[in-house]
DNA sequence: AACTATTTATAAGA
DNA sequence: TTCTTATAAATAGTT
């Protein structure tokens, strides 16, 4: 396009290269942005400019990354307090795995924050292994929750089957004793049944 | 460009749709490579169509983007296998899960691995992506799994209940009967007992 | 930053 | 899918 046809290879004059930077650029991002929406795909783009400054699109999906940017400092401050205070209520309830799941989700996302090169490593060194242990934390947790409330359950069947067989042995002792006034045991059987599925 | 204007919003018509993702891919990367190599810019692309196949482009330069985007790629064409996987086979066992939990490992592990400064963001995004997906999945996935097996023993519980019910009026009309013989109604109860705690 | 003459991308049709 | 083509869009060179 334009006045005359373009050979691609590096252009040698750098203001040209500039100048063709900056509208190929947005021509890009432009583009890059339409495929996304008009395709329902997903798409990450960067782009540094050869002075170094980065540009980037993300499709919608992925959660705001200017947002995040500027939380850094709190980021890891955060995540230890949060992680203490984890640990301080011993995870007792379910309550404690969502926080760790939210805490985790955080830690996500304060992932993409940084936009500038310098403490990355050292940085996400410290995230990575906070995810880790937040990970690990949250699955075992879990795990635990779920052996729990089905071992409850595993109870609750056997139990209904020993009152079962109770029932049985009461009437058929009372049968044995010509009573047959047993519609009032039936009753007995009816409690505890609303369980409620609390996952 | 092309015989109309089209508006920028996702296409309905999954063929058009399609279609549209294949022309546009295409100037799209043409697009970013050649704004890479006039410019002489850094630029990572990955787009993954809706049915969720990776596509990738990026500039020349930064080798050990290139080693990386490889085992990103693996990372995640193993998820996206799996996945298939999964889905056909409905999950219907623990193991689909178990495999995404390795999933999700092999994935920290990656994390881990990078002790070179260069790439950390454009690879962080990637992995983190990844990572939050995979954790999503596992999550989801694993509620699934917990309902389900609930449910059934939910219902468990509840036929063990009528089955006393009918034990009972079985046991009733027969007394009323004078017939005693109830020895071997009870063995009937003793069926199903040994379910498995499969977690 | 704007302006256009051109080239390029692509929507619709086959 | 793939190709064709009429048309919209992007942009090279210029101001």
């Amino acid at each position: 396009m334009g006045r005359g046809r373009l050979e691609i290879k590096k252009i040698d004059n750098p203001s040209q290269r500039q100048s063709t930077f900056y509208k190929r650029r947005d021509g890009l991002f432009k583009k890059a942005r339409e495929l996304a929406i008009l395709c329902d795909a997903d798409l990450l783009l960067l782009l540094y400019s050869s002075s170094g400054k980065l540009y980037h699109y993300h499709s919608p999906s992925v959660p705001n990354v200017q947002e995040l940017l500027s939380r850094y400092e709190m980021a890891t401050r955060t995540n230890v307090s949060e992680d203490q205070g984890v640990e301080k209520t011993g995870l007792e309830n379910v309550e404690g795995v969502e926080k760790l799941c939210s805490l985790l989700e955080r830690e996500l996302r304060y992932m993409k924050m940084d936009e500038e090169e310098e403490y990355s490593l050292p940085l996400l060194q410290m995230l990575e292994q906070n995810l880790e242990t937040a990970i690990r934390k949250v699955r075992e947790e879990k795990e635990r929750k779920i052996r729990e409330e089905m071992e409850k359950l595993h109870r609750m069947v056997k139990d209904r089957q020993l009152e079962g067989y109770a029932l049985c042995e009461k009437l058929i002792s009372r049968s044995q004793h010509g009573d047959h006034g047993v519609v009032e045991e039936q009753s007995l059987l009816g409690h505890e049944l609303d369980l409620k599925l609390g996952f």
